[in-house]
DNA sequence: CACCATGTTCCTTG
DNA sequence: CCAAGGAACATGGT
């Protein structure tokens, strides 16, 4: 459930649910995901500890905890690669085959899944140092992003994926936003004007606000339940049961653009598919 | 069997 | 040293 407003929801989600709780046991059943940290110091650091905030940068999960006999709190990362999940789950209730950590906090459990193993959770906080500004925070000037673009000649697709540059922007959004700005994904980023810049930038900001809000309305099961946290679709205004898709470009190749009927087409750069219109989006 | 997948990191090449 | 491109990571779906 990758990008940031998946995050995000995810994060205001869960901050109700383990905000005051203490892990009473750890049970690490794949040591990868805590790389550097080690499952020893993991474990020793986290047990007797208490949740005391939750929050998000980019694409990862902030924990605060305090741990008693130990001056500033301790902070966990987290990140959910492709597949990870984060769940509250009964004290009682079966794993899924592939759970990484469970953290027991007394009554319930608080479960970290991931199917591919590329997610992390891990006490080793380094990664956030190296982001790029919020899209949605003050930081993110419009000034400072036209100059970094003009610097590269990579395609904007493409720069649009360097978490260094924006953090929290993944291939489906970036996509969107490209569309929604009406930019070529392959216009090499020195060669956008400052109009498109501009336009970027706006499409940035309303591509994530959107997608939040959108996952902030549409009941959510962040459990086992069917859905996976994706906002691919949100619920059609006034019907109860029925979900449009809200995606205009991302998976939607061979289909109808909706701004001008034409097919959208998928490329791939850098081996990662794209999906745009080439007559709205043309160089 | 082949190919695809929301992400990050590391290695190689220029 | 830097920018850019591609493979690797591990598993499951089509």
């Amino acid at each position: 459930m990758p990008e940031l407003p998946e995050v995000e929801v995810l994060v205001r989600h869960l901050r109700p649910l383990i905000c005051g709780k203490t892990i009473r046991s750890v049970n690490v059943r794949r040591a990868k995901v805590l790389a550097p940290t080690s499952p020893q110091k993991f474990r020793r650091t986290l047990i007797g500890a208490k949740f005391t905030g939750l929050s998000r940068r980019g694409k990862y999960l902030l924990f605060q905890l305090r741990a008693p006999g130990r001056k500033g709190p301790v902070m966990l990362l987290g990140h959910l690669g492709m597949t990870g999940k984060f769940f509250m789950a009964r004290k009682n209730e079966s794993l899924p085959r592939h759970a990484a950590v469970v953290l027991n906090l007394g009554g319930k459990k608080f479960v970290y899944e991931d199917t591919r193993f590329f997610g992390r959770l891990t006490l080793d906080v380094s990664a956030v140092e190296k982001l790029g500004p919020e899209p949605l925070g003050k930081d993110f000037q419009l000034a400072a992003f036209a100059e970094v673009l003009k610097r590269s000649r990579q395609a904007i697709k493409v720069r649009l994926l360097d978490q260094t540059l924006v953090a929290g922007i993944g291939n489906i959004y970036a996509c969107e936003a490209l569309f929604r700005a009406r930019i070529s994904p392959r216009t090499p980023a020195r060669r956008l004007t400052r109009l498109q810049i501009t336009r970027l930038w706006r499409a940035i900001h309303e591509v994530l606000a959107e997608a939040i809000e959108c996952g902030s309305t549409v009941p959510l099961n962040f459990g086992r339940g069917r859905s996976d946290g994706l906002f691919y679709f949100g619920r059609a205004p006034g019907a109860a049961d029925y979900y449009e898709e809200r995606l205009r470009v991302y998976d939607r190749a061979g289909r109808p653009c909706l701004n001008c009927g034409r097919s959208i087409k998928r490329i791939k750069q850098a081996v990662r598919s794209t999906f745009y219109c080439p007559y709205c989006q043309r160089l």
